[in-house]
DNA sequence: CACAGCTTTGAACGTCGTTCAAGCGATTTT
DNA sequence: AAAATCGCTTGAACGACGTTCAAAGCTGTG
């Protein structure tokens, strides 16, 4: 048993720095050389513990997905009130969705190259589930103001328009940052994302209104 | 002046060559060496056309750009009346930019390799200008419906939202398309898009509205 | 001490983008 | 016509990469 024990340390050791490489110089810096020499053993030994360096990869972006949880977890959102939300309710809902929002951006701002990993990195197959369970969690924090904005909705449309809306917001923030497309000072492109996704809340509230005349 | 000629033919060649590889296989089957049998010269005589194949996909990009181009101008938008704009107009430029996003879908489905190139391609330097103007001239297609849906957006503060409003649609387009966050049939996704964008528009003008009563 | 079943090792393989000394052909000079 | 010059083309070679696998090392057991 003391083979499981160092294959564990090894692991771990590996991750870490993986994540390190990746935090300092993003996915481009990964060399399965480096990372031998710098954890102390032979190349070969980490295609013992990992199939691929993909795999590493999707190891720390896991990571940066449950740091990411944490981080959010702290932004605070309104609970879901029982029967027809009030107006203010409705504009609390949005806030919090802006609010939302600016997390991702602060988030991608402050550790961009694990934030680009997440995104950058092409596989063939097929995530496997750990990952996608994480995915599907970060999720469900922005149901809970879609619920009061658009109570109408049953579940699977809330969910879909839940990653509609992160979808957007993650445009907002991937061709921001992206200094290709264009370059944004962070208060200017705060603004932006404040903007349209406080336009998004407003704009589902008077579909639902209009829908209600119907 | 004969080698001038010929180089004109190679570059093309090249060009054709690359952009079928790509179409074909994505960036990630693009090869020197196979560019370098199909056009019928040395791997070296690439290098003397193109100083390396950053540059040759920036070309092949550039003219993904030039087709996406056309076929946006083909997506018909009303045209800004003079004077405040009216309910109608208002609808009707909301629905002008749903139809624009619906468009970018549709390009993105219809050239999935060559589209995903634009945005795959990481380079370290900046893009030359030829590149960077044909990239703005696109956004002004968008600046069209939003001049009638905030007509009182100054010119930059317009650019901006028409580059935000890119950006959001980009995120819907791109990480709908990706298998690896969610897997939408195209009728889905193009309901989430016109969900979005709209709901967009809509909450544009209750934004303007609302300032005008400051 | 010998053997068997492991883990670990790192040289080697195949592939990639890129380079550059050598070769070649056209043009100019003697 | 022969020789010299110049610029373009060539593809073997270089260095770096992820990955593999025969060999070496190790560890527990008879």
């Amino acid at each position: 048993m003391r083979t499981e024990e160092r294959r564990e340390h090894l692991r771990t050791a590996l991750v870490d720095a993986a994540e390190a490489v990746i935090d300092r110089e993003g996915l481009a810096g990964l060399r399965a050389r480096d990372l031998a020499q710098t954890v102390g053993c032979a190349i070969g030994t980490i295609y013992t513990v990992f199939p691929d360096l993909d795999a590493l990869i999707l190891t720390v972006n896991l990571r940066t997905l449950h740091l990411f949880d944490r981080t959010i977890a702290q932004v605070r959102t309104g609970s879901v009130p029982a029967g027809a939300p009030s107006r203010a309710a409705r504009a609390a809902a949005t806030e919090d969705l802006v609010r939302l929002a600016v997390a991702y951006l602060r988030f991608a701002r402050e550790h961009p190259m694990r934030w680009r990993a997440l995104f950058q990195h092409r596989r063939e197959t097929a995530p496997p589930d750990w990952y996608l369970r994480e995915q599907g969690r970060l999720f469900r924090t922005i149901e809970g103001p879609l619920q009061v904005l658009c109570p109408r909705l049953d579940e699977p449309e809330r969910a879909l328009l839940a990653r509609s809306l992160f979808s957007a917001t993650h445009g907002l923030v991937s061709l921001g940052l992206d200094e290709k497309l264009m370059t944004l000072s962070e208060p200017v492109l705060r603004r932006q994302i404040e903007t349209v996704v406080a336009a998004i809340g407003r704009g589902l509230v008077a579909r639902e209104s209009s829908q209600e005349s119907h």
